[in-house]
DNA sequence: CGACTGATTGACGGGATTCAACAACCGTGG
DNA sequence: CCACGGTTGTTGAATCCCGTCAATCAGTCG
């Protein structure tokens, strides 16, 4: 029963391996599937949030806009993750979260989620784990926005969308779909959008990517990771993978 | 008793409203306090930590090094703070943990910790809400250096640790101790020594800041805030200060 | 006093931005 | 089926913010 929720189910199992109860107790909560559109706005800045959110398929982002209408984009979501549980738990939104493309979502009321982290603690582990590998994560963006050149933060981010979805069993090949625009990938790096397009030209006339549409393909793993220092240790992946790895072994 | 700790309490207090066993739980639980040097490593990045660290006086930095010897702070944390609890909840630290200024911490066992955690849910919640501030902030830095220039980035840094160390009780005036070198700045904010020092000279000479040594006066608290955009939302602090208020007030 | 760290300055170069088009691609509807 | 408008991707030229290199100055401490 319930199967719908497996994503975030065995997401949270990765971070903190889930008794029986546990995961009961999980699949007993109450809450409400949604499909959402590509573009949707899930929860707006400043907003008080009553709901929790568990992204089941499609991809989201959080970002800010600052007064001169400048945009960075702070993190991405995969299936799995709950992508708004730090306004849940803080009580209150700082940045917008919006669908990259179109998905499906689970929503939790907080009370009902509330009560299942005192009753099941190793559930509430799972969570922290989550923001903390969240954090992790955004520590590496600003490292990569602060000190690598064009190159190698777009690199990076090829990079750690391959291992993220190879963590959560969302990638076999070389190939996958990345759901940022070129746009978006300049708010995520702090570039320009026309910086974007030559960089990513680059990488293609260099023979490390191939792109078709909104899809990439990797073709020199190990140039990719070199270029963008790359190493998945700040992704706290249940299967440790080395740096040099390929993600298709 | 043990009134040494206070800083952290207090935070602890302030993240979530703790009830006297709470805090009895707490102060009992066995901790040994240490004075540290300025530029001592807590915590190495790849070490598998078995203490929490609680900051109790002196300032903190965490950063990354690339292998091309760039680096990037992530964090600089103030009296209070736990600085290292994403590596003690982790169970791995990815980055380095270094102090800013001489000072002195306490430290808790792993274990003690855990089990303070089961056995008052308040606290965990205040300690995830630490992490979670944490996270907001990491996020507003990476906005930061994504998508403001030199101006813009020094001054929302200075704007930001005036509020922390309002929120934290560690401010009065419009005066402070600021413990980064130029260097450190410019580690923080994704720029280069040289820039840090002539942008600097730039706030000085428009009258909006004085410095002197590592301290720091802000002449002109609306000025700065208009050049970097600040709004203090994203440090979830107590005292819900309104954009424009002036740290003195 | 020397040695060291941190702050400052100048000249020069380059990676990234800006502005302003244009092309390719998409789903939609006549 | 193709015309059409909107989004996304691409290109070129000029500009500039910031980086690089290298040297000097100022303060601190043993």
């Amino acid at each position: 029963m319930r199967e719908i929720l497996a994503p975030i189910l065995s997401k949270l199992n990765q971070l903190k391996p889930l008794e029986p109860a546990d995961k009961e107790a999980f699949l007993k909560m109450p809450c409400r599937i949604k499909e959402v559109d590509s573009g949707q706005v899930l929860i707006d800045e400043g907003i008080r949030t009553v709901n929790c959110i568990g992204l089941l398929s499609g991809f989201a982002y959080s970002h800010q806009i600052l007064q001169d209408g400048k945009r960075q984009i702070i993190s991405v979501h995969i299936p799995g993750d709950f992508p708004d549980l730090k306004s849940a738990i803080l009580g209150k939104a700082c940045d917008t979260l919006q669908m990259l493309s179109p998905g499906r979502i689970a929503l939790f009321n907080m009370a009902d989620v509330q009560r299942l982290l005192t009753e099941r603690p190793a559930i509430q582990t799972a969570l922290w784990r989550e923001t903390l590998v969240t954090t992790s994560i955004v520590g590496e963006w600003l490292t990569n926005v602060g000190r690598r050149d064009a190159r190698g933060r777009i690199s990076h981010h090829l990079c750690e969308f391959a291992v993220r979805l190879r963590f959560a069993g969302l990638l076999e090949g070389n190939a996958y779909e990345f759901p940022l625009t070129q746009e978006q990938i300049a708010d995520a790096t702090g570039l320009t959008v026309v910086h974007v397009n030559r960089t990513l030209q680059d990488l293609r006339r260099a023979g490390v990517i191939r792109t078709k549409r909104r899809a990439v393909q990797i073709v020199d793993w190990q140039r990719l990771v070199q270029l963008s220092d790359f190493s998945p240790r700040y992704l706290h992946g249940k299967s440790e993978m080395r740096q040099g790895d390929r993600p298709d072994q």
